[in-house]
DNA sequence: AAAAAAC
């Protein structure tokens, strides 16, 4: 393997093949593009209204859509029931009658395999199908289809004819070149692509699509294709190669990938392509009531910013509407966001289940439910809450909407809980270049509590004498609790190390001033709870020091995963001692199969029979970090062989392995939208 | 046991 990786590693392949939970690490899915700013996004909302010839004001694309296309059959153009409504899809696109409207709970539930519904033509958008040829000719899509009329056509041309004198959207301004000068080439030029050849694919569930090569290959439409353009993604990242199709198909699908892997964009491209070519269906307009199309969850308030900046920018000049809700910042804001028009919402459990019970936000339009960081958003803490707004509310059933559950890390009893929400689902893990095992470099240390302090000072000012320490050597540091988060800052403070703090107690300002910080550089050391462990897109964080380590070893992951990024190689240190003892085993285990040096101490902890047992344990069987518990027999109906579908009630099962997928074409020396 | 997530 002629990788540029570090010496240590001597098969990735093997190496990935060997892991056996869902665990991986890797660099930045660094947008490319920090374009898109509010003055960009201004001139493209004041461009629409100068364009949209419309007779109200159309608050988002599918809305205008619906108003455009009904102005000629409906006596108001705008049909205002004072009771929202919910059409479903087979209803839809037909004239207004005087059919009462179908509330979504009593629509008839179509069965879980929905025949009916567009996504039964094979390779049709669940939501798309009949519609998507209109969709192209009519509404012009960005003007593939010539001249043809309409008065989206008009608009995109006029958005067209903007672009003559609007400055490249997408172009980077003076003060982001400043910010990525670091960056650079090395950001092109950390990866070999040529061993995309040995990322191991696994994909189980019924007639699963084949992946995608190029971009090309898929039918996004003209204006999302021209954004992953200005985003300079030449290529498919492996996970977004198979995710689109499947979600393109319409599938409910379990994505084991890990987060800067292109996983946003895996997701958002299918939702942004899917609403734009979908069917338009007339919104139900309650005066104060918004109903988005598509949902996007996530476990902490700065990843739903982060993951709603970067679709932000995946929907520019699509008129796709995206919009943030998170507790902590000011509700009125948001809630007149929301009322311009919501194609795709992004949000926090909480605030979203707010929105619900102020009847501020109906989810009876969803069509499409993308839950990030899965396996979190159904642990204990969250899992009564998801299950309130997915099942509890007026979200159309499975089935019905398509899900999508996205994380790296995905623990069998979460996958079981999470079949809840799936409908006859495809399960998805990809492995990939830039895992943990040859970004990261892991160490572990012993040293006992009233040790910590003293020791990290070590580890500080010896990276202060090596120069690595400050604006492009950022270093985060874990810890456990809120209270040691605010305590430790300050001492670091106290000695001359400029540090702040990011953790649940804090202000959403401050929490968002202290990532600003960081993320400057300007206190280059990050106290940091769990809050920040997952997602979180922080370029030049060199070294993850675990001051505290997490009970639970995807947590680790998580963690760690903060760093390495960008192709970079990143350092994890890890402060252990007796309180750490159960993570002993599955840390050993982990480190071992990442070729990380494994102390031996650590390797005697591990072989305690006492120690490393219980839900850390790692049970044998993925080989690339996740594996479909469908097919672990202790799961399933019980038949032989770990062969058995997990079908709940719905037909159908067997798998199919379409492991040999990851051979089926990376061409060689490919250039990727990786980063 | 802690963390996260609404007011």
């Amino acid at each position: 393997m002629q990788l540029g990786f570090p010496p240590t590693t001597p098969d990735l392949h093997s190496n990935i093949q060997r892991r056996s939970k869902s665990r991986f690490v890797g660099f930045v899915f660094l947008g490319g593009l920090e374009g898109a700013k509010a003055s960009d996004l201004k001139s493209e909302i004041s461009i629409f209204l100068i364009l949209g010839d419309f007779s109200i004001m159309p608050t988002s694309w599918a809305d205008s859509v619906a108003n455009s296309a009904e102005s000629g059959a409906s006596n108001s153009g705008v049909s205002r029931p004072t009771r929202s409504s919910y059409v479903p899809p087979h209803l839809r696109n037909r004239p207004p009658s005087s059919d009462p409207p179908v509330a979504a709970s009593s629509a008839p539930a179509p069965d879980n395999n929905r025949p009916g519904y567009g996504g039964a033509a094979p390779g049709g958008s669940r939501w798309g199908g009949p519609i998507r040829e209109l969709g192209r000719s009519g509404f012009g899509g960005g003007g593939r289809g010539g001249g043809g009329g309409g008065g989206w056509n008009n608009r995109t041309g006029g958005w067209d004819r903007g672009r003559e004198w609007e400055a490249n959207p997408f172009e980077k301004d003076e003060k982001d070149e400043i910010e990525e000068q670091a960056l650079g080439e090395q950001e092109n030029t950390g990866i070999n692509f040529d061993a995309y050849e040995d990322i191991p694919v696994e994909t189980s569930g019924d007639n699963v699509p084949p992946p995608v090569n190029t971009f090309a290959d898929i039918d996004l439409g003209d204006a999302l294709n021209k954004n992953i353009q200005r985003c300079k993604y030449v290529k498919p990242t492996p996970v977004q190669r198979h995710t689109i199709p499947i979600s393109l198909a319409g599938r409910d699908l379990m994505a084991c990938a890990q987060t800067g892997s292109g996983k946003t964009a895996a997701f958002c491209f299918p939702i942004i392509s899917g609403i734009m070519k979908g069917q338009v269906a007339q919104r139900p307009r309650g005066p104060r009531t918004v109903y988005p199309l598509a949902l996007i969850l996530s476990p902490t308030r700065e990843l739903s910013c982060q993951i709603h900046e970067e679709a932000r920018k995946f929907a520019y000049q699509t008129g796709v509407k995206v919009v943030v809700a998170y507790g902590g910042a000011p509700i009125n804001q948001q809630l007149r966001e929301l009322e311009r028009g919501v194609d795709i919402l992004v949000a926090t459990p909480g605030r979203l289940v707010d929105l619900l019970e102020r009847a501020r936000v109906s989810l009876q339009m969803v069509r499409y439910l993308a839950l990030d960081e899965a396996d979190r958003m159904l642990d204990m803490g969250f899992e009564p809450q998801i299950r309130r707004i997915v099942e509890q509310m007026d979200m159309p059933p499975r089935g019905v909407r398509q899900t999508m559950l996205f994380s790296a890390t995905f623990p069998k009893e979460i996958q079981r809980l999470a079949s809840d929400f799936l409908s006859n689902y495809i399960f998805l893990a990809v492995g990939r270049v830039g895992s943990s095992t040859d970004l990261i470099v892991q160490r572990v240390e012993y040293v006992n509590e009233s040790d910590k302090r003293s020791h990290l000072m070590d580890l500080l000012h010896a990276q202060r004498a090596n120069g690595t320490h400050g604006k492009q050597s950022l270093t985060l540091v874990f810890v456990e609790t809120k209270k040691g988060a605010d305590s430790l800052e300050h001492w670091l403070c106290l000695n001359g190390f400029p540090a702040t703090t990011i953790h649940g107690d804090r202000t959403q300002q401050e929490r968002e001033q202290a990532l600003r910080s960081f993320k400057s550089g300007i206190t280059p050391i990050l106290v940091a709870t769990d809050v920040a462990a997952r997602g979180l897109d922080i370029p030049h964080v060199a070294h993850v020091i675990n001051f505290d380590l997490p009970n639970d070893i995807d947590d680790y992951v998580h963690r760690i995963g903060r760093t390495g990024r960008a192709g970079k190689t990143g350092l994890a240190t890890a402060f252990f001692n007796e309180n750490n003892s159960s993570l002993a085993r599955s840390l050993a285990d982990l480190m071992g199969e990442a070729n990380q040096e494994v102390p031996a101490w650590l390797a005697r902890y591990a072989a305690r029979p006492s120690y490393g047992g219980g839900r850390n344990r790692r049970s044998g069987g993925g080989r690339f970090g996740g594996r479909d518990f469908r097919r672990d027999s202790t799961f399933g109906r019980g038949g032989s062989g770990g062969v058995d579908y997990y079908g709940r009630g719905n037909s159908g099962g067997g798998f199919t392995t379409s492991s040999g997928g990851y051979g089926g074409g990376y061409g060689p020396g490919v250039v990727s939208a990786w980063d």
